[in-house]
DNA sequence: TGCATACCTGCGCAGGTGTGCAGCTATGCA
DNA sequence: TGCATAGCTGCACACCTGCGCAGGTATGCA
């Protein structure tokens, strides 16, 4: 089990072979930045609340949702825009108006979890 | 179903009844904060690795999971510091060495997750 | 053709956040 | 009692991020 990088195995552990489960339980580092980026998108009450509203309400125009949520058109444009190149959500188009919906199927699972307590 | 505050009450909606969908679906505020804090906590990649330690190895020494993660031992504290201030982590005091685990059941739930596709 | 609407973009600022360094406290052992 | 280890804390720095403002693009309608 020699899970340790070489520039930190003399360094003194406490229990020696935990440490070599811990990292094989933490995995790829590339996969846990992704979940972390993915969180990230999750951490801001605003684009938290714009994705709840497209994931329990279905497609919805952006004028809709910067009335629904509070925010001024900018700012919800500029979020979408974020989730969009995140690949999280989709906006189709249908004359001057945009209706988006959450895509990602990660992240639709973690915004069901936001629910099992108390949704109403 | 005047869910529509009264101080944007007067905007044009695209789809009317859809933004009270909306509203609706997004819920309480703190609700809503609450998850959105949640979220934050697990988008950093060096919290979210200590937590997926944790979550899938059980107790660890702070020592233990700065060699895992190949962070420094005030770095592992102060994310310790914080997921403990959060209620998401608990530390056991066993002589000098304290042991963390995860006792937050939404973020197990959360990290859960995070190895559903690719795990190992 | 002219105008209003729906949405997008760039810029700048304020605020929060992670990190490294140095130093402190507490425990265990000789 | 003296020393090493395990862990915690305060500070200062750079960095990132969200937001409002102003302006631009595209669609629909008269």
């Amino acid at each position: 089990m020699h899970l340790v990088p070489a520039d930190r195995a003399d360094r003194r552990t406490i229990d020696g072979h935990r440490v070599c489960d811990a990292i094989a339980a933490i995995g790829e580092p590339d996969h846990v930045r992704t979940w972390a980026d993915r969180f990230s998108l999750l951490a801001d009450a605003n684009r938290l609340a714009l994705l709840l509203a497209l994931y329990r309400t279905g497609p919805l125009a952006v004028s809709d949702l910067a009335i629904a949520t509070g925010m001024n058109d900018p700012a919800v444009s500029q979020a979408l825009r974020l989730l969009r190149a995140a690949g999280v959500v989709e906006g189709e188009k249908e004359g001057r108006v945009v209706r988006y919906r959450v895509v990602d199927e990660d992240v639709r699972g973690l915004l069901r979890q936001c629910g099992v307590n108390a949704a109403g």
